[in-house]
DNA sequence: TATGAATGAGACTTCATTCAT
DNA sequence: AATGAATGAAGTCTCATTCAT
């Protein structure tokens, strides 16, 4: 992970505001420029392009989730209050960076991500998602199912995202007891658990 | 819904796959056109114009999910085979319909759908919906867990989106076998259960 | 003089209403056909063009203008109470008929009269103007100053137009005593008067 | 009156000779950038649009013909000679500036001019038009006639700027004598003047 | 006669990118 | 490093005109 310069911070910043409201077609770069209060030339010393500009915003943005994934596995000791701790913290970060949550939907589908594979990327899928490893771990303990890690993965991602959705463009905002609820019903979904059927 | 003519349909078709291969801002009007053998002209009689054509075809597209769920959900008798029916036959149309699926997915995400509500649609809450319906069905029947409906149709959706886009983008394919522990497993969190934990 | 259809007079006032209210550029045929309750093609059987359909339009404005003239010259005798007569009924015309106003001022200036020698048409020009034969004998008589007709008709014409104008484009109404003055002032113009100066 | 870069003016110049010999309709901006020697875009860097464009552009040649009627002005001292001086400057500046002179009447009857009310501008009906403040100034000596400023106004100026029109787009020139007469015949119209009819 | 769907050239405008300062 | 005027390709959309019915 390299560093930003003050600008370079400015110009994310300019970029992930505008393609929440506008999308990437309505985000010219000279908007980008006026609202991140640089000259239009000053966005192409720092990126090449466009393309570059939101390829390293991306990456810009993943960071921040993984660093918050960490942050949140720190919290607490047992697997399953990990996992809802991990969960919620992910939740929380997107319902607090609605631009993010936007600027990832429309990146992952747009071809800008030239190969679709970033849908999943290779953060995710290598050591260096703590995500991946801590599903890793669950599976070897016994304590989630022993199905194919990306599988797990996507029940967890994909519910967080939607219900982040849910929560900030609908009527329907969600509380603490919801979110309590659905936490518990993807464990439900991805736990290794004895069941017994209603009867 | 309204009836279209051969030449919208053409349209709407040539749409779709030129917003999979290039998304909405590598998809000109013009482009569309060519695809569709009219001329650009022709465009404009049929729509107002690019939003309008955009906003048609997601219209299009959302009423032929709507009959694929009520033609699966005729299948079966059982509640829970129902489920299962009705999941893998959205999971298939998506998978068979990659460029809906992406079209749907940049759709609701930009500001092409001015509000945001389009999330969840109409379609989705009201009656007209045969899956929201579905779900109030097993909520009284106590067969699936008692929270909101909107939980637990993000729940199903959610899920099916993510396992088509992993199929389709990904060198990771479900077989269906892997298909039937994600509805196992989909079922599990929105199901009222006995459940006894492991010891 | 042809005489016109009922459709082509329809063309004729649908044309007018909208090149006052939008300009010739804002006058599509489509509009043209909307507003006089034909199809498109219609105009195109009666009309070779858009060109052709203005310059028919513009002669038979002219017409009518030619036909009030005569009318107004029979009224009074004495010729200096034509005269009156015939400035009052041009004034009145065009303040009748703001459109036909407008659709003038806008033809003469534009290149849909392809020369500019319409700016003061062979009507003007030819026995067939009564205006003109008017001026001829009032300078036949001594009454008028024995100057060139051409100078004598613009000295006449523009100041009916622009007054014409003014009632109808500003706040500045003129009522029949205002309009007496003009006209006398018009007549100081260009009468033959002995005229002794202030002192 | 804010100052204009050589590239504006470029564009001034391109759009008036444009506008003179095809009108608004026949002006694309590509030929307006063409002549003026500039990128389409540039044109836009400059002004918001064509509206704005040609609303500058008028603005601009009204700055032109104040400037000339002030220094007409400057010229003479009895106040008639004053009179003629300013006509003839205007006359002249109509004549040497016939592109000027059409594009005003273009713009004054066309939508492009959203209300009539520049038919008669504000620097014409304020304090700021020299030729305003000219007649009022002969009101008050005595030597105009003693109404509406407005009526004075058009008639100096109607006739000014269609004697123009008649030298341009006529085989009928006018030479200095006729002016001379011309001139002469306007001063009739309005100055207070004692006067023996014929007898 | 009359219709109006269809055409496609061309208008206006935007915007990623460059470059002289 | 920073600026922002300038560029021109490309996009959206309009509209005069045609033609099968």
């Amino acid at each position: 992970m390299e560093t930003y310069s003050t600008k370079q911070i400015a110009i994310f910043n300019a970029t992930l505001q505008l393609v929440e409201e506008r999308g990437f077609h309505g985000t010219p770069m000279s908007a980008v420029a006026e609202k991140a209060k640089v000259a239009t030339g000053t966005i192409y010393h720092y990126f090449k392009g466009k393309d570059q500009l939101l390829k390293e915003l991306y990456a810009f943005c993943r960071h921040q989730l993984v660093e918050v994934t960490i942050e949140a596995a720190k919290e607490k000791n047992e697997y399953k209050e990990k996992f809802k701790s991990i969960w919620i913290a992910l939740y929380n970060f997107y319902i607090n960076n609605s631009q993010i949550l936007i600027f990832f939907e429309l990146y992952i589908n747009s071809p800008f991500s030239k190969n679709k594979q970033n849908y999943k990327t290779e953060e995710d899928t290598t050591e260096s998602s703590p995500l991946y490893n801590f599903i890793n771990i669950g599976k070897d303990n016994g304590q989630l199912k022993n199905i194919t890690t990306d599988i797990l993965l996507i029940q967890i991602l994909s519910n967080c995202v939607a219900y982040a959705k849910l929560h900030l463009f609908t009527q329907h905002n969600l509380n603490v007891e919801d979110i309590d609820i659905i936490v518990e019903m993807t464990w439900d979904a991805i736990s290794q658990s004895n069941k017994v059927e209603n009867q």
